[in-house]
DNA sequence: TTGTACGCGTTATCAT
DNA sequence: ATGATAACGCGTACAA
């Protein structure tokens, strides 16, 4: 509260306020008997340096922020423990906001910019133009889950190749039907569909448009009771969550997975091994995906110049039991 | 980036820095042709004004922290969407800190403590010693999911009551042999056993002692395999993913929930509403408490004395299958 | 209505 | 080894 200042600590110490700054950060040359008595000072007085004058002074807030759309669900919490870990050992605060169905959210971001040395930001959260203004703006920035934007830098994970396994995985299941649960953003989402519906081209089959629904079992649950009236062969679900709500949906129909219908979802959350059927998934590495942000955000801080590159990390086709029977076609083999 | 000063922008539009001020907060009288001169400079310039500045010199940082175990598993991550969501609507921002099992923690909380106008720490994550240390030097805090620490506030929701009614409904179906999953810390959970433990003792029965275990499906999971070979009627677990464990080492074990073992679990986490059988647990209002700790906190910063009092928020319990039939003993008429 | 000047709490440069 | 002092960027009494 009424914090003491370095004057105060001074004056006890008998020293100039310099010679506290010394000795408090061993930043030059301080006498043992000096360093002792500002410590004694500091001591009683509880002194610890205001934050806003340190960073005021270093020209740095040490400290970076974040933005994402929710923080329902498994998935963006793994990303930013992952992301607050990192930072935490690079010596900076983490910084959070939340998107959701906000508004105000482009003045809110820009606060928020003006209070860390640079910015995560997770695809689809803001506006590209006001990302750009951000760039501009000379502001570090990573974007999380999406292809950089000019100015940034970008993490996300492997999308096309893991969606064209999982496709000729279940193709080779004998299913000829596909159903696509849960819209496409302009992010992760949408690269996968687009690598779906190619791999079904190859194979001569038409892929269907997306149906839109929230990441959510809900979603997925509402989204499913529509989906599978037209009996799909299979469900390829955007996320584990949308699939666990179609796998819930067609319980309610009466349809047993995957013998009636097959279901995957992607990123391999923790119930996706938990539910029944297991799930067939693609497995992300959530948490590595926010420390890898965090540590090109550092590089960015410290000075690298952003290359609009966008970093892709590996992701592994997870089959389980849900996409069907796996006597028909084995695997590929290693 | 080499963003401006308010003295750039006041010789660029011919006036003084305090103008400039005012203009900008509409503090004090300036005239229109003035203001619309600023306007122009700040334009040209893209001045934001310095965070650091204002905060130095309004003495306040506009911002709060937070400080939870962990971010896996939805319990966290739900209470941080609440507190974040009203803090941002009072202007505020949000840093995190997870705890995890890192080392350091005091010094990082230590550091947080001094970029924030207020702490809101979740049970069981600090020391008491630095409780006492926080709060006293006088930063306002507010306890989550725990009785008030002497100097702060708390919020947590109702445990013994709901444990009561939960423990008389099982009787009430029959069940006689407890079994107790989830470890006991010093916040909600040991509320929750010590009313189990109350209300069995006036039923005559003996109450074991709870199988400590990581609340997670996994820890859940693990306990389930120990626990369950001593053949007990319930499983009451600590909270819905060590729950969701139980029931697969039920599973695992031959066992079927309800019939040969029920299970319950403790917060209605999405997931207990959608697994099979669907869980009887209590229902916690966890967006509520991140809100109303967001608030409290709020009230403290603005210069309210704190009253070491908690907050208690009103739980349900919501019965569903996984703690047996219902048509031995319905539950009590409303 | 507008401007001057001080305070906020550090760090760091330059003398000494 | 130590001290005086200039930044850092802003808000705001106080003066004009």
């Amino acid at each position: 509260m009424s914090d003491s200042t370095i004057y105060e600590v001074a004056r006890l110490a008998g020293v100039s306020i310099a010679t506290v700054s010394r000795a408090l950060r061993g930043t030059g040359p301080v006498s043992a008997a000096t360093r002792e008595k500002v410590r004694r000072a500091v001591e009683e007085l509880r002194f610890t340096p205001s934050r806003l004058g340190v960073s005021l002074a270093e020209g740095r807030h040490a400290a970076n922020g974040i933005v994402f759309p929710d923080l329902s669900g498994p998935y963006f919490g793994e990303v930013l423990l992952g992301y607050e870990e990192v930072a935490a050992d690079l010596g900076r605060s983490v910084l959070i906001l939340s998107t959701r169905d906000r508004a105000g959210v482009p003045e809110t971001v820009k606060d928020l910019a003006t209070r860390v040395d640079g910015l995560v930001v997770f695809g689809q959260t803001l506006p590209d133009a006001l990302l750009t203004e951000l760039a501009d703006s000379g502001l570090p920035m990573v974007m999380l889950a999406r292809d950089a934007h000019p100015g940034t830098e970008a993490v996300r994970s492997e999308n096309a190749g893991a969606a064209e396994a999982l496709t000729v995985h279940l193709i080779a299941h004998g299913h000829r039907t596909f159903a696509l649960a849960g819209g496409h953003d302009e992010g992760d989402v949408s690269q996968r569909w687009t690598a779906v519906a190619r791999t079904l081209g190859h194979h001569g089959i038409t892929a269907p448009r997306p149906v839109e629904c929230p990441y959510t079992v809900d979603g997925g649950y509402e989204a499913g009771l529509g989906l599978l009236k037209s009996g799909p062969d299979v469900v390829v679900c955007a996320d584990d969550q949308v699939a666990l709500g179609v796998i819930l949906a067609a319980e309610e129909l009466g349809l047993r997975v995957p013998d009636d219908v097959a279901v995957t979802g992607w990123d391999d959350i923790m119930a996706a091994r938990h539910s029944r059927p297991a799930l067939t998934t693609v497995r992300q590495p959530l948490r590595e995906l926010g420390a890898a942000a965090a540590r090109l955000l550092d590089e960015l801080i410290a000075g690298a110049e952003p290359s609009d590159t966008t970093r892709v990390l590996a992701t592994d086709l997870v089959i389980r039991s849900s996409c069907g029977a796996h006597q028909v076609h084995p695997p590929e083999e290693p």
